[in-house]
DNA sequence: GTCTATATTGTGATAGAC
DNA sequence: GTCTATCACAATATAGAC
């Protein structure tokens, strides 16, 4: 039973997520040295104040905003890498999560970049929900797992030689690149919004072909 | 003849190069927005009322230092991919180039993207000392000429189709993409400096067939 | 040209009323 | 829980001596 409280509080949580959904705006189109909590403020409707009372302080609303947008980047990937999937059908599977996720959050992965470029001590924050610990080690199953299938492939005459390393570097590269690149691209290509949601959707025929072709015997 | 001047001033611009040079580190260290004038200062061993002297203010810095190193990365491909060179060949020349540069400046393609992601209005300055004028004319005769030669070799069965742009995305995506995600793929796979370097030479060898092969018919 | 102050504004954070 | 007012300090920028 939901019991309505005095007129002036709105006891749900929805004050404090209203708070935290305009600072991901807010973090992510200014980067977190450029953030402005009244900017946040402002974009949630309250006043600088509350933000303070709700996460006390904006480094600990920045990591709140990159915990939750960034942690959910990489635990996909690791989940595909790790499956009994067939190498095929573990790549179509990356290209179509990552091209899906993306183009909803196209500024997602410059924001990430830029972040870890200058803050690479929050690269733990990436795990996200998963169970604590290193990077390296929570990578390190799935890429034992398509080394092994990526090797068995190549004694059976079906692939070319490569390792699983440099095979998911291409992949994430050629599905997370356009999006980092994308001011660069929109004014190199002379792209607008929508063009550019045309480009990444031939992307998502096209990247398959590509990879299967790259990895032909 | 090199004339010595008072004690005081060293009179050649070098207390000017000092400057920008330190500026480069740190605003490609900290970011635009992170940068802070007295760190700039304290690297060039000067005190931060010079910096003003010879810059008048931050913003007039930080566009100095994203014209000299930004600005050198785009002229190099436009130029490869307009010559008479075949497609195989310019794409190695491109692979070549970039890997060659960025393992000098490993952090430039972080700087680059995260820069253009908050400031994209300053993609004009990516033109560096090229003639004057938009991205998208600078790149048309480039991607023009690539796609007439794609073309031909599609005809000629000696190539899968692909548009000049789709392919200059995969390219520049797989030179540069490990770069800009650098931080994250050192944790990932557990990467050191040495290591990482390694990995690149590696890509260097495999780039080239991975590539081709994907064109294969 | 280069330095030591200092002016001036911006910005994160807190106190305290309601 | 939410607001207004304010504090404290960080950071850019300038004045002026040398």
């Amino acid at each position: 039973m939901t019991k309505p409280r005095k007129p002036s509080s709105d006891r749900d949580g929805a004050t404090e997520a209203r708070i935290l959904d305009a600072a991901k705006i807010v973090f992510i189109r200014r980067g977190t040295a450029g953030a402005r909590m009244q900017e946040i403020a402002d974009e949630a409707g309250v006043n600088q104040a509350l933000l303070h009372y709700y996460f006390r302080s904006k480094e600990r609303l920045s990591e709140a905003v990159f915990r939750e947008t960034a942690g959910r980047l990489f635990p996909a990937i690791i989940q595909i890498l790790g499956s009994d999937l067939p190498v095929e059908t573990k790549i179509d599977h990356i290209i179509d999560t990552y091209l899906t996720n993306m183009t909803r959050m196209p500024f997602l992965p410059g924001y990430v970049i830029s972040e870890l470029h200058h803050h690479p001590e929050r690269i733990p924050q990436l795990l996200g929900a998963m169970a604590g610990g290193d990077l390296t080690s929570a990578f390190r199953p799935a890429i034992e797992k398509l080394d092994k299938q990526l090797a068995a492939e190549f004694r059976a005459g079906r692939m070319r030689r490569i390792t699983a390393t440099q095979l998911i570097v291409n992949v994430l590269a050629l599905c997370i690149f356009p999006f980092a690149a994308r001011p660069m691209l929109r004014a190199a290509l002379g792209l607008d919004d929508e063009a550019f949601g045309k480009f990444i959707e031939k992307r998502r025929k096209e990247l398959p072909v590509f990879i299967h072709g790259a990895l032909e015997p």
